[in-house]
DNA sequence: CCAATTACGAAACTTGAGTTGCGCAATTGG
DNA sequence: CCAATTGCGCAACTCAAGTTTCGTAATTGG
């Protein structure tokens, strides 16, 4: 049961979202022309905006995709675990940030992600959406960590990742400090170990 | 010695200010119309573009007065004070967070600061240089008090640092969760004390 | 006073996002 | 086969950001 009319033709969204990320790596945000995407994919305006609303739209789905999948791994070593997981959210920002356009310590396509989410409802919701899968997963982690008695009983899990991912978030919109592996060990021993004199 | 030729007409600026400050409050960041601030202010848009050389300078110039000037108190007790801090910062925060226009978890304008700071180089460098000024301001307490004994020899106060505000940061913009004093709280207990087991 | 310099206002202009209307193509359900 | 439905291309359109040009106003330095 295909719905009622003439149905897309799938090429499109493949040939655009290529041409899109081509563009946004080459120039950046702002060099990314709807006009010219249409142009260059052959197709006319009216089709690009019948997939995706808003230049926002369009950018997202081609940013989106450079999130890897998060797959977490669960060796039973909390540090470990947590150093690894957080190397793949770096991972997944520096290749946002590459696509920029601009040189040095720019936040690049993170920051236009976020303005999209500020500005239109639904690429919020789905941004939300897929942080609290993310933070499912993660919390689930660091729960059975918990109960394995490798993390403290009265432990504040939701407080842990904030600081974990907002600390990588953070540096990459705002500091504009690099973040690769050696940072994320220090970070997780940092947040695992706390900063009180010995007790 | 004043400068060469006819002067700026001061009144211009603080009159604009308030008035795009008013549009951005009223109707979000889209809603700042460089022509209807023009004829508000009953200038020529010639005269802002001299001023503000872009939409994003101007709406960063405006909302860059939210934050507050973070005057820090030094108690003795490193719990007491970053709580404060971390208040501090949050307040700023949801200040610009209010100026989306949007209703719900929106980032607000703090999304379309970084997304500025990402287009413009100059904008970058700004907003980079205020954050170094608050963290050596965070990093001199941090210091201060491990010296004194309260906090661990061997700490890393760029990590902690970037944990906290990081977390606050993460929140406003990302997962759209509140933050407040509560949560402030919650935050630095977590930071200081660390999530391991009791060792 | 005069020349150089900078600010201002007004208007026309360029560019790109997003919309609209129309005719035609492809598909489904009867 | 036929009607309803949806996709597509094309072209003209609106709107707002940002630029350009030009005539005029205010100021300094000589």
């Amino acid at each position: 049961m295909a719905p009622r009319g003439r149905p897309r033709d799938t090429q499109v969204d493949e040939r655009v979202l290529r041409i899109a990320a081509a563009l946004i790596f080459e120039r950046g945000y702002a060099g990314l022309s709807i006009d010219e995407v249409a142009e260059r994919a052959g197709v006319a305006k009216t089709t690009l905006y019948r997939r995706w609303p808003t230049k926002d739209h369009l950018a997202v789905a081609v940013v989106a995709r450079l999130q890897a999948d998060d797959e977490i791994t669960d060796t039973g070593d909390i540090r470990t675990d947590l150093v690894d997981y957080m190397d793949k959210i770096a991972a997944g920002l520096n290749r946002m940030r590459a696509a920029g356009g601009r040189e040095g310590p720019s936040a690049g396509a993170v920051g236009e992600l976020v303005a999209a989410a500020a500005r239109h409802e639904d690429i919020g919701r789905m941004t939300r959406q897929q942080y609290v899968e993310r933070n499912t997963i993660a919390l689930a982690l660091i729960e059975r960590a918990r109960v394995r008695g490798e993390l403290r009983a009265d432990l504040d899990a939701e407080a842990l990742f904030d600081q974990l991912a907002g600390a990588l978030y953070y540096r990459v919109m705002i500091t504009g400090a690099p973040v690769d592996r050696a940072y994320a060990e220090r970070l997780v021993s940092s947040a695992l170990e706390g900063s009180l004199a010995c007790h």
